[in-house]
DNA sequence: TTATTTTGATACCAATCGGTATCTTTGCAT
DNA sequence: ATGCAAAGATACCGATTGGTATCAAAATAA
């Protein structure tokens, strides 16, 4: 790796941890050059402005939720397990976080006003690419004859995510893993009794 | 009213709609100077500083929402309308805001990290406060042979706050009220076939 | 090795931040 | 009407914000 790349992707690695554990608004330029002991000048020779730092970050995190989602996703065999892969991805969060400071997408989609408009886009698209792999494991499931054919996808999708992403939120308030582990158990019981068959 | 009740009590609603809207770090004493006509000098006169009156906006949110809530439970007779209440108060956080902006509680639990030690702690306690007031209406409904003997109280609240919390989420993030549509649908429909006897 | 890009440090910028000391104005009690 | 205390405006403070022009150092290509 050229150096260049090296110091880039230290910048970008810090930044994400910051924005996502302070918030995008409240990690100043110093948090990061403190973080990576770099000074603002090498930092703006490698990105534009703050927000297209910001928007990397967010980007750069989703997309590695997404690919180790996909790959436990398809590594399983079933729906009722690949289901479950996406609740263990939130349980995660709160007790083995691939990254720190919580849901990125749960963390931006409170933050952003109508001031981050890209921002906001941004984390609209990871939703919706995150509620249509849910919606395709339904899908799948009903073609394998695993899921009822009554089942409404896009149901499961919106209850799955937003428990999870509540659950999240209560467990990391409260410093405490129990909202997010029963909320995950409950859902776990709802798939195997009203959703497979 | 004196008049300078008038003008704390006009700091204080211009700066709580700015909270919950932009967030509280985002909000700058100048916003409020600019959303009151007001001065610093005349704010700075009425709160000691900016985080007592962030601490005293969120405050002022939740207990308008407790109180408001509670009447709407009492006025209830049996368990199902008052756990429809708690739904229909976050239904209307989109449809019909009493507070713009969307839930104070989710706004703060993801905004404050360990430099909003105040601020996290009230959270915390109007979570449970929150909590506390579900568990309430089941274990009521028990003693009234309206819910099932065997119904844990603590994941009923727990499930339906995250659901309704992280429904909240994805709908402002959608500016779209199908989301919390789904959830509210889909808690309904749970409640009445599991919960209730 | 030398010449040339590329990279990063330094020093600065105007704007804004939260906060305060001071002075004038306002409202209220006598 | 007068005197006084409370309220609000003004003008300032040091610190910090995101951002940039410039220069030296380091990596790279010849």
């Amino acid at each position: 790796m050229r150096s260049s790349e090296i110091t880039r992707a230290k910048v970008l690695k810090e930044a994400t941890n910051l924005f996502n554990t302070k918030g995008y608004k409240s990690t100043s330029l110093s948090d990061i050059t403190d973080a990576t002991g770099l000074t603002k000048g090498a930092i703006y020779r490698h990105f534009e402005n703050k927000e297209s730092l910001e928007i990397e970050a967010f980007q750069k995190m989703m997309q590695a939720i997404f690919v180790a989602l996909n790959e436990k996703i398809k590594a399983e065999n079933n729906t009722r397990d690949k289901l479950f892969c996406v609740l263990n991805l939130f349980q995660s969060y709160i007790t083995n976080p691939l990254i720190i400071g919580g849901c990125p997408l749960l963390n931006v989609a409170v933050e952003v006003d109508d001031t981050n408009l890209e921002l906001k886009q941004k984390a609209q698209q990871a939703l919706s690419v995150f509620r249509d792999s849910v919606e395709r494991i339904i899908i799948n499931g009903k073609t394998h004859k695993q899921v009822g054919a009554l089942v409404n996808e896009k149901l499961v999708a919106t209850v799955l995510i937003s428990s999870l992403e509540g659950g999240v939120m209560m467990s990391k308030l409260q410093n405490s893993n129990s909202d997010i582990e029963i909320v995950v158990n409950h859902l776990k019981n709802w798939i195997v009794s009203d959703i497979l068959l």
